[in-house]
DNA sequence: AGCCTAGTGCAACTGGAGTTGCACTCCGAG
DNA sequence: CTCGGAGTGCAACTCCAGTTGCACTAGGCT
């Protein structure tokens, strides 16, 4: 463990390791990813990658922890300017084929071992549990009808864009950010996540 | 290619070969699918499978189109009726591990080959381009304004549904369903889909 | 019937992912 | 300083997906 020698060799390895990791899926997309090429970029021995991650699932999913932690709710003061602001970010975030590699890593490693599901899972949950306070803060100032979930407020915000870019294969942009906030928002209006 | 030999042994291997990534499909999930298995279940030699089809991807793409293909729009006289056949049949879908192996695989091959994803592509357009119906049906009954575009209200039907299954890892039930029904609905009414 | 060839079977090969046993290095505790 | 052991490097191995060259089978055509 590197909890035993936190200053030392296996400190830097695994900071090297995932660094490398990290570099390799901008570099090659998902696909190009092996733990022979990492340990080439992070010289360090591929057998060191298998003993410490066991998957290159495992070392891309950590490798994708600090980047995917450092993520600040909007505080734009109307429900509108947060959600889009999120619904945004998304949609840039896919349009960079550089920023959209790491994500779409995380969803195609999701279908291949079970632990990553599990990381996708809390990684969601945790991500739409934080962002619920900009609904409950609209809540709070009457902009929606008390009682309305704030998740699912979220989840139809973002779920177009998602059904775009890793179902039908659609192309997104800004507008479809824009309608997609409208259709959350008359939605949560109506009174459909209330109750 | 089986053109040539329509009746003949060409055929029967095709078939054959088909049916067994099918099978295979089913049983061991997206991740069990080999060509060596498909090969030895359809009674078939491998390399007989590489050169027809190349890939396991592109012989479960096509293995898949049958299925795929046959498939009704629903008519239930309104539009509720209508998107919530539609959202409770992927739900429905998505429920039975069996037949999510079917769509979970073409998802999948999507992240892995190009022209996987040129399929999964093509796939979505037509089936939402053959449902949008049911939402010009309901612009000319009055149900929802003129103008409105008749995928739009799709996508945000099924959208949802396919946010918890693929990406965020939740589970879904008819109650899902249900509620993307409405949320879709309601921005329609709203005419957010509409110019 | 008999030829012609596309399509198939077969076996051996290639290549890369993942594993294993052993030697060695280096951190940290005493 | 020195000693123990966790962690690492290394090389050789297994295993399986995918490839290749060759023989041959079987369907269509004259």
């Amino acid at each position: 463990m590197s909890a035993s020698r936190p200053g030392g060799r296996t400190e830097r390895v695994r900071r090297s390791a995932l660094e490398a990791a990290l570099e390799e899926l901008i570099d090659k997309g998902f696909t190009g990813v092996t733990m022979e090429n990492v340990a080439l970029r992070a010289s360090v021995h591929k057998t060191t990658l298998y003993r410490r991650w066991g998957t290159v699932q495992a070392l891309i999913v950590e490798a994708l922890e600090p980047t995917l932690a450092r993520w600040a709710v909007p505080d734009t003061g109307s429900l509108r300017g947060d959600l889009e602001a999120i619904a945004l970010e998304l949609v840039r975030t896919f349009a960079d084929p550089e920023l959209r590699a790491i994500p779409e890593a995380v969803v195609v490693g999701a279908m291949r071992s079970a632990d990553t599901v599990e990381a996708l899972r809390t990684f969601y949950a945790d991500r739409l549990g934080r962002a619920a306070v900009v609904v409950r803060r609209a809540v709070e100032r009457g902009e929606l009808p008390a009682g309305t979930d704030p998740v699912e407020v979220l989840r139809a915000t973002c779920a177009p864009v998602f059904l775009r870019v890793f179902i039908t294969r659609e192309p997104v942009d800004e507008a479809v950010a824009h309608r997609a906030v409208d259709a959350a928002l008359a939605a949560a209006a109506a009174g459909v996540f209330a109750g």
